[in-house]
DNA sequence: CTAGAATCGGGATGGGCGTCCCGCTTGTTT
DNA sequence: AAACAAGCGGGACGCCCATCCCGATTCTAG
């Protein structure tokens, strides 16, 4: 088939097109379902199972995602892309103090609500050498805010950005019932004897 | 040799004796050498690496401690016993306010200097189902005090236990530089308003 | 010093997992 | 409808690890 490659097909994008419909489709599932057992159920599922529950074989799963970390990948970056975004728009919208407090109410609320994006929240490294791109830049948001929200007088001035990771980290990790009590302990925290 | 079991010698112990000279050498490094592994390295460095170091067979090892499990748990439950005294001082010491944040502060000091305990720390179900006696006691004895500092009015009521761990975890994840700030932002953030 | 038992070493075993491969099936094109 | 390439399934392979086992070695009692 070869693809004829006319007009404005650039096939910069992971090859959405030129692949058959069922393969296709299978894909869609394995992402699908890939997603939802990593959020559930952590990024120590076997590739096997998450092939089973998506009703293809081992082998489909990584022609289509070679490497697990891969998948991974796929799953995340688009997720990390639109946190990003939404790290500008917080950045643009609220003011200097309180923007780092609400991107840092956002991640863990998202990262309380998946499992898989919980692990990689904690390992460190796993997130920045994940998207190249995408990991890397969210954190340096994060970064950034941080160290505004600390020129302002919002965010204690001693606390350094391990240190943020480690907390968000361990509110990530309260799946269960109330968020909101370690939260918001965090956060006064944080907030020290500053300013109210 | 059949051991003949004469006057006070009781076997309750860890069959410290009755053992040939070379294997109680053989069990003290490895113990040693585990301990020592397991604090830097993790409790994901496995037993045959444990048995390089100590310049034995892994034979050896899992002839004095059948299992990893049986290994970790004889290098830990001394250590657990000891921090469950510990704590027992501290509530007998300090005042009912300060006694929760003085035991907190003495085990995340306690995990920061010990990669293994902190993961044990981490993982909720294995200090528990560890020493069955040792972690559960200690878990009781920060859950006490816990419920004592919040009728005291110095913690605030919100939190929960799962909370406590969590943030302990995280403290206790910073091993390296200042431990200092993530510990007082901790303690302040879980005082909260409360009167000081 | 010697016999015999306790202990040792490290290879063998079994299970789990990620990745690769190949004979078969299925979609697509003409 | 037929032919052919794309895609599929799942078994095979390799790696890592904990645990078990047994012939060789070392301690110790007598």
């Amino acid at each position: 088939m070869a693809v004829p490659l006319v007009d404005g097909e650039v096939p910069t994008m992971t090859d959405e097109r030129a692949l058959r419909a069922d393969a296709r489709r299978n894909r869609a599932r394995v992402l699908e379902v890939a997603a939802e057992v990593f959020a559930t159920e952590g990024l120590s599922v076997p590739v096997h199972e998450i092939a089973r529950r998506a009703g293809v074989g081992t082998g489909t799963v990584s022609r289509h995602f070679p490497t697990k970390e891969d998948l991974l990948v796929a799953i995340m970056s688009n997720r990390l892309v639109r946190l990003t975004a939404e790290a500008d728009e917080i950045a643009r919208r609220e003011d200097p103090g309180t923007a780092f407090f609400a991107l840092f109410t956002a991640l863990v609320r998202e990262g309380a609500s998946d499992c898989g994006l919980a692990e990689l929240a904690g390992t460190e490294r796993r997130l920045d050498a994940l998207g190249q791109r995408a990991g890397a830049d969210l954190c340096g948001r994060l970064h950034e805010l941080l160290a505004t929200a600390q020129k302002a007088g919002n965010v204690r001035a001693d606390v350094g950005y391990a240190d943020i990771r480690a907390l968000m980290s361990a509110c990530m990790s309260r799946k269960e019932d109330p968020l909101g009590p370690i939260l918001s302990v965090v956060i006064d925290g944080l907030r020290g004897g500053a300013s109210g």
